[in-house]
RNA sequence: GCCCGGGUGGCGGAAUGGCAGACGCAACGGACUUAAAAUCCGUCGGUAGUAAUACCGUGCGAGUUCGACUCUCGCCCCGGGCACCA
């Protein structure tokens, strides 16, 4: 074996040999089953942007790395991967360059297979699938009507985040600030009719489920303040000459006596009713002025607070007292019932507006011992404290009054205790082409009707207009249009939307268990052999989109009957991100492929070098040449590692392998120097296997770094001595 | 504004309360070579000193401890998440 090695270190020849070795082998194809317990590792899958850049190349050979080692330490490890081929990019290369999104997707696919390959990743490719494919998006379809059957898929109109660059609603979670988050354009709002997920119903359970993860706590935190939740009473409010009901949701009942005003969100649907005649021109300015604000103007906390007096009045249900209503820019619709109780002492946005509209303070919870002037305050006091000018509950800790006033409320029957949460439900409609199309008609006689799974998978068209504007391109194919109703066969019309991409990710870990799988969307026994997902490995950008979607469907399919467990992901890592310049490595941002660097050193090289940059959860600055402004094609830093790859394979092709146990039985019997070798190697051993098990690739890699030194020195100490 | 994470040589980084700077990059000096590349040997936080060595040094200021990059408190800066969520 030993001989047959070349001289010098060439991975030029070593790695295609091997590579292809694996694949005549079948050296990580995973079969179900046998002594072994299994170990299904993942890497959230790609989307074929083009190329592979250097953070796929980080997040897949950390993967890559763990799996192989989780392989020699007995487990049966599956470890697959695919393409989240769905998406806008194809459909904009087809409007802009007038090619097939298909076509253009394949092209991408083959291109990032080829680098993979290059990588010498140990992925069982024989369970690759690409979602854009009908083999795969007939089971999003097909998972779409059993989520549509029991109810947890349905249609609505309602305000919508409308991309006005990307000609799509869009979901809460794909908003960053107000902005799009694919090309940052600014969110408007639409009312639309869309196809919503009921994650909402899962929110408790999104919460409960943190329990059992072993994941970094910054994304359970990240994913618990997305979901937002908020004990509170909600409770109902008589008006002044009107039969309606004001309902208002509030976290401080406590607070309940220091009401001085109410406020509506400006859409709030009473505004209108009880506005008086008098105020209506306020009141219409305020509304219109909300109502041609962006999204991202209008929820910036930079906001100044302006309101107008309805000229309506309310009565507070504990005391009788008369309080102004108001409508004011700061309330959302979205959130509790659109209006609440404004108690400017105790709350910071109520007393900025109150002191900008003159409208009386009322201390009604004092710091223990202290006394507080109303005139005096110049911020609302948020803290627990002593109940003072609340009646009955005068001189009660205020937290104890916070209970005794809900139960109070409920015992009048008024109002209930609730919990609100922050979280939206999902909207996957998108009018957009390059999606899975949603298996719905609409039928005259029968209303809303889903496919029969008989009738999957429904087909993408390919007779559409690429206008990117208006409307989905789907309504621009007649044929698929105009269909028949499956129920009654008369004449039906199709849904022109897709669903959101996230929807094929949401379960896609599922399908890699049995990728063939012609019954149902996976194989039952399959599933439970290989599921949960014991690794999964990927960005923290995911955190409130990916992640939470993911785990409401594998929650919503154990409800229907169809998984046994409800966590997809036991464990989760995040690798940093790779940045240039200080911005993320992206497509959009200037990606540089490992293509050079694989042919210059080879795909070790490539491998051991993102690994040495920086800590796997760290963010690693890649560089940026200061004469051309863009990124380094080949890094620095990439010398040191081809140095101690050419020292590792000299010292081998010498002296033999100390990594096979070659080098123990040498120095075994040999003098101190020898022990110490001895010593130095199973220390080396101990530190690397320490290193992988808590991710830390470099110190793994200086570990065996210094182990090759040492080997150097006593190599040269033992010619020196003969 | 609130919630996380971080701040260590010229650079990437190491050090799970115990010799700060492992490992690597860059730089510099040397060996080999006609020469270069490659390789090998060495120097490489600051100040003083020929040197041994001494003093200073992990964003800033305090504290706990025999001992602090590490723990506690306050502040500054950087990165990320959330953000009129009632």
């Amino acid at each position: 074996m030993i001989n047959e090695m070349p001289e010098f270190y060439q991975p030029q020849v070593i790695e295609p040999k091997w590579q292809e070795l694996w694949e005549q082998t079948g050296q990580y194809t995973a079969v179900a089953g046998g002594d072994k317990p299994k170990y299904y590792f993942l890497e959230m899958f790609a989307y074929p942007s083009g190329d592979l850049h250097w953070g796929h190349i980080r997040n897949y050979t950390i993967g890559d790395a763990v799996a192989r080692y989780k392989a020699h330490c007995g487990y049966n490890v599956m470890h697959p991967t695919g393409f989240d081929s769905f998406g806008l990019p194809a459909e904009n290369a087809a409007i802009q360059r007038k090619v097939e999104p298909h076509e253009w997707t394949l092209k991408n696919i083959e291109n990032m297979t080829k680098q993979f390959k290059a990588m010498g990743y140990g992925y069982d490719w024989a369970r690759a699938f690409n979602t854009c494919e009908p083999e795969y998006y007939r089971w999003n379809q097909w998972l779409f009507t059993r989520l549509f059957h029991a109810g947890l898929a349905y249609k609505k109109k309602s305000a919508v985040n409308w991309c006005p660059e990307c000609q799509t609603a869009l979901a809460n979670e794909q908003v960053d600030n107000g902005a799009c988050e694919r090309c940052s354009a600014t969110i408007e709002k639409r009312k639309m009719e869309q196809w919503y997920f009921r994650i909402t119903d899962y929110a408790e359970r999104l919460l409960d489920g943190h329990a059992q993860l072993d994941w970094p706590e910054d994304v359970l935190l990240m994913q618990k303040n997305w979901i937002g939740k908020s004990r509170g009473v909600e409770f109902a409010w008589a008006l002044e000459g009107n039969d309606a009901e004001l309902r208002v949701f509030t976290t401080r009942p406590d607070t309940v006596f220091g009401v001085t005003f109410m406020v509506l969100a400006p859409e709030h649907p009473l505004v209108e009713e009880l506005t008086t005649p008098e105020q209506h021109a306020a009141v219409a300015a305020l509304r219109d002025e909300v109502k041609s604000m962006s999204e991202m103007d209008r929820a910036s906390t930079e906001l100044e607070k302006k309101g107008a007096f309805t000229g309506a009045y309310a009565l507070n249900p504990m005391d009788g007292s008369r309080v102004a209503i108001w409508v004011a820019n700061y309330v959302m619709m979205e959130y509790g019932t659109g209006a609440i109780m404004a108690v400017p002492a105790h709350d910071q946005r109520d007393f900025e507006f109150a002191r900008k509209y003159d409208i009386p303070v009322r201390i009604v919870i004092a710091p223990e011992g202290a006394n507080m002037n109303a005139d005096e305050m110049t911020a609302a006091f948020e803290a627990k404290g002593v109940m003072v000018n609340s009646g009955a509950y005068d001189g009660m800790r205020s937290d104890i009054s916070w209970t005794k006033i809900a139960e109070e409320m409920e015992a009048r029957g008024i109002g209930t205790r609730t919990i609100n949460y922050r979280l939206r439900d999902w909207c996957i409609s998108r009018q957009r082409y390059w999606g899975t199309p949603i298996p719905i008609v609409y039928c005259d006689q029968c209303g809303m009707v889903a496919l029969p799974d008989e009738q999957l998978p429904l087909l993408l068209p390919t007779d559409v207009q690429f206008t990117g504007a208006g409307e989905s391109p789907l309504t621009t194919s007649v044929a698929f249009m105009n269909t028949t109703c499956p129920q009654c066969g008369g004449p039906a019309r199709r849904d022109a939307d897709t669903m959101d991409t996230f929807v094929d990710s949401a379960w896609y870990f599922l399908r890699y268990c049995s990728p063939q799988c012609e019954t149902a969307a996976f194989d039952a026994e399959l599933v439970r052999y290989w599921m949960p997902v014991d690794m999964y490995i990927g960005g923290r950008e995911h955190a409130t989109m990916h992640l939470i979607y993911a785990r409401f469907f594998t929650m919503a399919l154990h409800d229907i009957g169809l998984l046994e467990f409800d966590e997809p992901f036991t464990k989760l890592f995040n690798q940093g991100i790779v940045t240039a310049g200080g911005k993320k490595m992206s497509k959009r941002s200037g990606a540089v492929p490992p293509n050079n660097v694989i042919a210059e050193y080879g795909a070790d090289a490539a491998r051991l070098f993102i690994l040495f940059m920086a800590p796997a959860g760290e963010r690693a600055e890649w560089g940026v040449d200061p004469e051309t402004g863009k990124p380094f094609t080949v890094p620095a830093g990439i010398e040191g590692i081809d140095r101690f790859l050419n020292r590792y394979w000299r010292q081998i092709h010498m002296h033999g392998s100390a990594f096979t146990g070659e080098w123990v039985s040498v120095v075994d019997a040999c003098d101190t120097r020898g022990q110490d070798m001895r010593r130095k190697t199973h220390q080396t051993i101990k530190r690397v296997t320490a290193d992988i098990e808590r991710f830390q690739f470099n110190t793994a890699i200086a570990a065996m770094m210094e182990m090759t030194n040492e080997l150097y020195s006593y190599a040269a100490a033992g010619l020196a001595a003969t």
